[in-house]
DNA sequence: AAGACACCTGAATCGGGTCTCATATTTCTC
DNA sequence: GAGAAATATGAGACCCGATTCAGGTGTCTT
């Protein structure tokens, strides 16, 4: 676990160099929510973060470097958004649907950063797989732990953890990507409907 | 309904011009399709078409015309794989269950054409939105059949449709696309458990 | 076979991108 | 406050892509 903070070859930073990253970052998330990975720039990103071109080149080796650490960035805040708000819920049921509401909350909070993770998916497969499978970890965990308290009836949980992410993404874009940013209260009750059935409580 | 094909200005085509004009779309198909919209060029498609670079531009204006008209095709073939399987299903459930075996097959014969479609979330996304709603009405159509039949219990057919359409897209993905390019049977009867459960038909 | 018309060509234009490097500035250390 | 180390700079070398254009080739008609 280093959680030492280093520029291109392993360099240790000072300070202002922390600093200097940070805002990197910062603007990269700006630009690429922005304009895409295509269309973003080295330029651009470092006149965001005002600093100079070659600025760029000690913290980051690349375009694509800089855009991974983004992705993992906002993974690890979605994934927490949805566990801050699945915990409240009092039973497995109750909190599979608060977490999709922190999942929409989020998205509808971070449009932009939504589309940053689907772009992963042909800039950096490797980093849009690792997305999927940190979200579908804690769903599959969930399951497992419904089925064990008798929570969720005969279920494959894995496979009923792909499902029910894929739902959750599909609705994301259908209402607030697509739509006017807001999921309607029928289409959540609907989604509790689909989601008791699919769990197949004991009643 | 113009059936007719033309080139840049709709300038009407000979049989010479139509060919020429195809085989920059085989091309195309093949070169998106390794490379992704943004590596792919106009040189590497005229190449593989075996034509002049200045030929591309007699027949489509810009690199995404192009891929949007690929696009729409692959659309009406996903969709006709889809509607081949699935109408020889006896009853909606098994019909569903066909339609997404069909889905699998498409997509494990045309992985590349697969990521295609989700490239145009953003290089089109008119044509990307075009792609999931004619899909989703096929299936919205079908849903409302099966409640008014009694098919299906009290769903909403809507919701349920994109839901339906969220999970066929993951599982393609998780098991064709990251996995061995084939659907697991244990998959595929979970899958059909929870189709079952979904549509909630009266027993 | 001459003219018309569709078709084809690729070098050249133009725009814009990444990344390097020689140099300058700031900060740290003693 | 002098020297070392870290940080910053932006012009320019280099590369590659989309699109245009002035002119060449094939094919059909009469």
């Amino acid at each position: 676990m280093s959680d030492v903070i280093t520029g291109v070859g392993g360099r240790a930073l000072s300070p202002k160099g922390v600093e200097t990253r940070q805002r990197l970052l910062d603007a990269a998330e700006r630009v690429f929510g922005e304009l895409g990975f295509y269309d973003a720039s080295i330029v651009k990103i470092t006149e965001a973060a005002g600093v100079g071109q070659g600025t760029f080149y000690l913290y980051f080796s690349s375009k694509k470097e800089i855009f991974d650490e983004l992705v993992r960035d906002l993974n690890s805040r979605i994934r927490h958004a949805m566990k801050v708000e699945s915990s409240k819920g009092k039973d497995r049921i109750e909190a599979e649907l608060l977490g999709f509401r922190g999942y929409f909350e989020f998205t509808a909070a971070h449009p932009d950063l939504y589309s940053i993770i689907r772009q992963s998916a042909f800039v950096s497969p490797e980093t849009f797989l690792y997305h999927y499978e940190r979200i579908w970890a804690g769903y599959a965990r969930a399951l497992r732990d419904a089925v064990a308290t008798g929570e969720a009836g005969a279920i494959d949980p894995d496979v009923t953890a792909w499902a029910l992410m894929a739902i959750g993404e599909m609705v994301g874009m259908r209402w607030i990507v697509w739509g006017d940013g807001d999921v309607p209260e029928n289409v959540l009750e609907e989604l509790g409907r689909i989601i008791r059935r699919v769990l197949d409580p004991p009643s």
